[in-house]
DNA sequence: CCGAAACTCTAGAACGTTCTAGCGACTCCG
DNA sequence: CGGAGTCGCTAGAACGTTCTAGAGTTTCGG
């Protein structure tokens, strides 16, 4: 605190005000009980002061803290996107937002005990390190809401996008247009990998295109997209989706290098809808993820818990939708 | 809160272990009065019941809440590499973080706004949206503490790279390679911008390139680069120094669409080492800010100021480095 | 073996809010 | 004109910590 620089409190303006710190603290929160006049006086003071109400205090007496806390991974830029729809939910629905990051040196495992200690309601976790024994053993205190992932626990709500229908949009999209050749690049052990995976086949059987199912093994990282995209150079498809729009920019790389136009000989399909892939550099076809609806809906699911309303189903999926851009067109013949 | 799950708070542990709620509180803070079995056995219940300290009951008693309060963009990819840094460094000097985020749809303003209720007790800003004079009446309460941008207030500390450096590291590392025709795309109004204008400025004299000086007008924006590579393209340059990673994107994007290679016609060389330029895709050289330097010595200061130590100069200048990278080399001849 | 010093522990007052009672002073209706 | 209701306000107890004083008990030097 600075030398001269004490803090404000309801007491100052109080005594400022010639009135009762009770007084105050209810024209303050807007709570009926206050004349007009008085409560003008004491806005006014109360201005003049520069007083902030200390949400700390407000909270250890009300006990509501009107806290949601998210859990987000510096190093995904899609949780920033998903950052944006959640200030915006919460505010609508009369909550504040506390943020814990993981970086590359902190885990998930301690941003989540920080938020802990902060007494808020209820617990956002986008991210897919923890175990769902931990989310679990989370959520017998406070509500958790896994986005972006599964857990197979019946206490924690899940919120997340139909990843099988986005690859399914995705195959239909390169069908469409006249492919049949085509591969997809996997996310491994990644939090939705499998049911990507799954889509794409499915929707390839859907199409009569059982034969040309091709999986190439992959991960969440550029380079795992560019390693696989070597493997598929040797005989390579006339289509592709990956996994993430990151291998999606690794494979378009090493296409590029080894001659390959796209999409002139090879179409690419990228999934997330990232700021990358709108890079004019990049301009990526991909599948987005439907932003402000997660976040609507996981504001939703975790107020509705917090306010013990008989909750609706533990699991809530959204649809995705396509963003045609420049790295998808009809094959070459 | 769990219908069934009322917080465990010091008086639980208290009772359950059979000592007062003050020995309780002196064993979980580690601090001096306690006997060792006794120590050990409250910890046991303390674990058993899952106690959690309540941070904010905690401060407001103690007055002091080792709390920093930090202001970023989420649209600012630079910016969460500067988390990173200060997550370590903030726990290096025994410092908690609490982020507060500027989106789209919520100001800086909103951001410091609720961070002020927070009861922390500095403020280390980010971004540049904010007027000198609004910092400054934020200055009069608690220590704050502006990164990469200027500041024309006494009041206010600041830490930020050395952005004429920067500039003269990218003209000097063309000019190496044998460049003399360097053009420069501005950033506009954007913090940061004239300096590094000026930087170039500067080298290119003190290399005798006095003649070859070319301006750009441009941006912060992707868009902003390539417009200002279309101006470029009747009498293109052998190398160009972008404002920022982004712009170099951009203008990448024309260069290349207009079949001019990079570098065999045209070296690129961006600002920021954002994750973007690292992409084997993109691969582009730039200039890095040293992030962990620059989050080190912004934590530093804050925990100055707040502590009362005779502080040092008021502004923190952190050098870059040039990272090469594959958009540069020898000019054709 | 006695007084001082050192330990271990406890009671109770803060911190800045919110909330429950309740107290006067009006107004209103019969 | 008297009782009930409303309005505007206040006193004081919470909330879960930390901190100051001090009360017992043990240790120890002389």
């Amino acid at each position: 605190m600075q030398p001269g620089g004490k803090r404000i409190t309801l007491a100052d303006v109080a005594a400022e005000a010639g009135v009762s710190v009770a007084l105050v603290s209810i024209v303050m929160r807007g709570a009926p009980g206050a004349g007009a006049v008085t409560r003008e006086r004491v806005r006014e003071v109360a201005h003049r002061l520069g007083y902030r109400p200390d949400s700390r205090a407000r909270l250890l007496r009300s006990g509501r803290s009107r806290l949601l806390g998210v859990v987000f991974d510096v190093r995904h830029p899609f949780h920033f996107d998903l950052l944006t729809g959640l200030y915006a939910a919460a505010e609508r629905a009369g909550y504040q937002l506390t943020l814990s990051a993981a970086t590359a040196r902190r885990g998930e495992r301690t941003a989540v005990g920080d938020l802990l200690q902060d007494r808020c309601e209820a617990i956002i976790v986008f991210g897919g390190e923890l175990r769902s024994s931990e989310l679990a053993s989370i959520a017998a205190r406070l509500p958790v809401i896994a986005m972006m992932r599964g857990v197979r626990r019946k206490d924690v709500d899940v919120v997340h996008n139909d990843d099988a229908l986005g690859s399914h949009q995705a195959v239909d999209h390169l069908v469409t247009l006249g492919h049949r050749r085509i591969a997809h690049i996997d996310g491994a052990a990644v939090h939705g990998a499998a049911e990507r995976r799954m889509g794409y086949q499915e929707a390839m059987r859907r199409h009569g295109l059982d034969e040309y199912i091709r999986v190439i093994p992959g991960g969440a990282g550029e380079d795992d997209g560019a390693r696989a995209a070597e493997k598929l150079l040797a005989d390579p498809p006339t289509a592709v989706t990956a996994f993430n729009d990151l291998g999606a920019t690794g494979l378009l790389d090493v296409l590029h290098r080894n001659g390959l136009r796209v999409p002139g000989d090879v179409s690419v399909v990228g999934y997330d809808d990232t700021s990358l892939s709108r890079l004019a550099h990049i301009d990526l076809t991909t599948v987005a993820q439907d932003v402000d609806a997660m976040a609507t809906r996981a504001v939703e699911r975790a107020v509705e818990r917090i306010e013990g309303t008989p909750t609706g189903p533990r699991s809530v999926v959204i649809a995705p939708r396509l963003v045609v851009r420049g790295t998808s067109g009809p094959p070459a013949r």
